[in-house]
DNA sequence: AACTAATATCGTAATATTGCAATATATAAA
DNA sequence: TTTATATATTGCAATATTACGATATTAGTT
């Protein structure tokens, strides 16, 4: 029904699967890219760098935003953002390390 | 429109983004956590172990493979799943290592 | 105050995802 | 060969996501 049983999981499980969402779009993906390679947080040469329309990117913003996964900070009347991170760190835990052991598989 | 604008993207963003939208579900955390724990690659167990009806999983059994995050061999009349280590190994070099420096944000 | 630039929100169309009942398929067991 | 077990596929309903034009908002600028 499109609907996650999101109750029927650990909030662990969701956490995992909430970050990964947020990545899980090549625009994201971009997004996320450009403000790690750029350091220092620019605002909306975002826009300019994506080929998507502004109002897109800015729908995307805010879903990295809702995940934690970036901040926007009001300067003038632009926003700057820049990668959270916190989670970013979080992140590269869940993915990064692993218990992955050398099971031989059937 | 719902439909992602891929060939807008580098590979690599395409990429990151079809493996981050495996993982990007409660369902198919819970599973790779169950069979990195079973180390030996269990069947459907899988199907006892979760909350979901049997067709759900198998569809989330058939993602996570297309994704190449798992694979599955015919074991009798049942299937042997395990996780694709090769994958797996990519997945944490995508998400662990990182380029990430401290740059102080605005 | 009027104008401009930067960003967000709304509304909507197109498409994708999720979940499952029903059913099909395949293999082993009796 | 009938029966049981394991898994996949189909079809469909409910919901979510993606993209963007139009429009709002917000804060500088003139």
């Amino acid at each position: 029904m499109g609907v996650t049983k999101t109750d029927l999981f650990t909030e662990n499980q969701n956490e995992i699967a909430t970050l990964a969402k947020a990545i899980a779009h090549p625009a994201r993906v971009a997004i996320i890219e450009y403000l790690l390679k750029v350091k220092a947080c620019i605002c909306n040469d975002i826009v300019n760098e994506l080929p998507l329309a502004q109002p897109t990117i800015s729908q995307h913003l805010k879903e990295l935003k809702n995940a934690g996964i970036i901040k926007g900070n009001i300067e003038g009347n632009a926003i700057c953002y820049c990668i959270n991170e916190e989670t970013f760190s979080k992140i590269q835990g869940l993915f990064g390390t692993s218990s992955l052991q050398k099971s031989s598989c059937c």
